[in-house]
DNA sequence: ACCTGAACACCGTTCAAGT
DNA sequence: ACCTGAACACCGTTCAAGT
């Protein structure tokens, strides 16, 4: 069931209805309700059944650095959320049908753990290293609205027009903006996550050392 | 009609329908279509609106400390985002129909400017922040589901059985859920988001000393 | 130029009825 | 216990028709 769950996502977020799900499997609409009570249950249950494998490919993840550790997990996850926008609405939302979410958090945690920090500190970090890589990826993984209707716009003709756009602007009243339009237009987006999440984990390496133990 | 907009977004998100927001205005359904051509329009343009009472806000925000100013604007812009979770699907999602959004970001990309660092820095920096509050702003925003169809629990209810449900997990297997158990359950979360935006903020002015110019 | 509202295609959800 | 599919209420969107 999940798996099938599973199949349609990959066709895409709003390709999911209970009408085309039940086409798939091969039979009624009512049927999914036997298993489900909801779409935003349908979604829980999709969500934990991706995480099943992020978990499988973090879970062994182990150095002697946390933060090293840390950074790799968040990279994984960071791949399989931008891949699906949809997931970062439905991560950990419901406590109850999603197990593995909550395995992925306390997974997350145990490394924080290791930082030697208060309750109080470990449980802002992991929230803090989590929530960065959800609503970055969720918001870069979007399509550029518009444009796929189109068809023939590509990636790179969006930002060269975007690009193209800003170039119009008045540089006394934009300077950040046109500071920033050669980088933009060739920028890569898990470049731009990895060294906001660089920033998070040297600001968590630091916190670790003034209240670390050990 | 913004302003109607606004005020429907008020009474919840998922409450913006054109049948109630054509009876709000008191017109028929299709005259919004006058205005604008899509739904997706037109919350990019509610999303717009709200971005223009942000922007008013943190404009003025000058200190002689640059990070200083992006936590004030950061913290502004939480504020006003995790009170409208809608609004994170929708920012800066169009930079045609976003002015203020564009606005915005070049506002907070102007303070990571004063920090001297290159191009390539400064975009991620100050994507890092909008990403990370944005993010943070609109997961935290979520209501815990089907709690208020039950209306009576309140959120330190709903809090309470998580907490009770967790501590229910053996701790040899849980020990991070273990250990956070209590301050989980009264934390607020605007403290949590603090938090994590002094880690992004802690990390930038450390990149600031070692690349930065002046 | 701007508005109307019936009509259309498409949702999630329910439920009496089947096996 | 598990499935079926018509029916219902409700969407966003279109469009001929009005002023």
């Amino acid at each position: 069931m999940s798996k099938a769950v599973a199949i349609l996502d990959e066709a895409g977020d709003s390709a999911l209805t209970f009408r085309a799900l039940a086409a798939r499997i091969g039979g009624g609409v009512g049927s999914i309700y036997w298993y489900v009570s909801s779409k935003d249950e349908l979604l829980d249950k999709a969500a934990d059944f991706v995480m099943d494998g992020v978990l499988a490919d973090t879970r062994e993840f182990s150095s002697d650095d946390p933060i090293d550790d840390l950074r790799h997990i968040a990279i994984a996850l960071f791949e399989t959320v931008v891949d699906r926008p949809w997931l970062g609405s439905y991560f950990m939302r419901n406590v109850a049908t999603q197990p593995n979410s909550m395995r992925f958090y306390e997974l997350v945690g145990q490394h924080v753990l290791r930082l030697g920090m208060p309750p109080t500190e470990s449980f802002y970090a992991a929230s803090a290293v989590v929530g960065f890589v959800i609503g970055t990826a969720s918001d870069l993984g979007q399509e550029p609205p518009e444009e796929l209707v189109t068809g023939q716009t590509t990636r790179e003709e969006f930002f060269a027009r975007t690009v193209a756009q800003w170039n119009e602007l008045d540089p006394d009243e934009w300077p950040f903006l046109h500071t920033i339009l050669d980088v933009f237009e060739g920028h890569d987006d898990t470049e731009q996550f990895k060294a906001g999440l660089d920033l998070i984990l040297t600001g968590l390496r630091l916190q670790a050392e003034s209240l670390g133990g050990s």
